[in-house]
DNA sequence: AATTAATTTGACCATCCGATCAGATTAGTA
DNA sequence: TACTAATCTGATCGGATGGTCAAATTAATT
């Protein structure tokens, strides 16, 4: 018998499902019928793996953050400068275009104040963030990058990213694109790339 | 007779408590009864003057893009670069700082699709886009800053002040903060001044 | 095979919410 | 004052939605 049709398996299904939904309407423009519909299952059944709503959409939270705690803290903090940008960068916006939905409803999720958020924010971002502040102040100390506000570099490349996902409708728009592939996302991480280290007086090795 | 329990006056009330809703809500998420409440004014009344949500919700839109509209159409255009990016961060940091709700609000709007823009994206938002675009190429041409990617240009800063305003829940919890002051908003507007200028080889007169 | 546990599902419920409407009140007008 | 139009509001409706439940089906265990 097939091996697809576990509880597992069945669960991570609806994780995905409910994720596209909660992402375009939101937590509360979300419908349970519309996610089980989606899943090919009967609303009962959904109700049966996640036994609320609110279960629910916690469980699709923790799935995105755990998958992106995952790729971020494989970074590695001993490159040079150069490196260093180019890995965060590449990595974000690598996560942006694999998975834009997941974005887009952690934005929402920030927007309204981050009411399911308040553990992951204060446990796993914070301690994260203030280590690639550290890194970029001792950079500044030894004067390998010009010296400028460490916690607002670490915003703009966050917004800067973040925003061809959460955006994307404008994005599109205003560029005359349809759709966001991957050649558009390699130029804006070159782009960034060569933005930051400009303005940080980072040189270019010129052998990309 | 109190000149302020007019018609219009009411309306704008209505109007102002509908932004706040609908940005913390979003728009599903929003329950007429708390708009009206919070105006203290019955149901009924709310949908007399507006008559669905659908139609409040767009008349709050509305609102908000013809007061930005009117803020960002008498940016200069003649002014050195130094000057013009000054005065466009500091114009949308000012917005961001004055009305975060209408960011918000505007921020789900988009990260849905847009549903209820298309119209004033391709029709104000597109051109004013184009003009600054326009206005970066010549410079570019003229050698008065490093070339670079207009549009992406352009997104970075749209972004990088947008973040403030949507993200502060974020924001606010990693720097240690309660609220976003006129302070926070000045040092922001600095510091993304100096980054562009420094990344687009502008020179700092040093006469601040 | 017998028994128990886990999963599936249709039917159903209670509540909420946007919207309607008729009647009351007020404002405007001749 | 008499009349009309605009505004206000309590009561109520209809539909949608999250959630429950008991019965049926399937899987696991002895």
């Amino acid at each position: 018998m097939g091996t697809l049709s576990n509880t597992h398996a069945l669960q991570d299904r609806l994780l995905t499902v409910a994720k596209e939904e909660f992402a375009k309407q939101g937590l509360k423009g979300a419908r349970l019928q519309k996610i089980a519909d989606d899943a090919q299952v009967p609303k009962a059944t959904l109700l049966y793996h996640f036994k609320s709503k609110t279960v629910l959409y916690q469980r699709v939270l923790e799935t995105i953050l755990s998958a992106w705690d995952e790729g971020f803290e494989e970074l590695t903090i001993d490159a040079e400068p150069e490196i260093f940008f180019r890995r965060l960068i590449d990595t974000k916006i690598a996560s942006v275009c694999a998975d834009p939905l997941a974005s887009k409803l952690f934005a929402q999720e920030i927007i309204q104040g981050a009411p399911h958020l308040d553990a992951h924010l204060s446990q796993k971002v914070k301690p994260w963030f203030r280590q690639q502040v550290s890194i970029l102040e001792q950079w500044m100390d030894k004067g390998k990058i010009r010296r400028t506000d460490p916690t607002r570099l670490i915003f703009l490349i966050w917004a800067a990213t973040q925003h061809y996902a959460d955006f994307q409708a404008q994005v599109l728009t205003l560029m005359n694109r349809q759709e966001f592939d991957a050649e558009l996302a390699t130029d804006t991480s070159t782009f960034l790339h060569e933005f930051i280290c400009n303005s940080l007086g980072i040189m270019d090795p010129k052998h990309r």
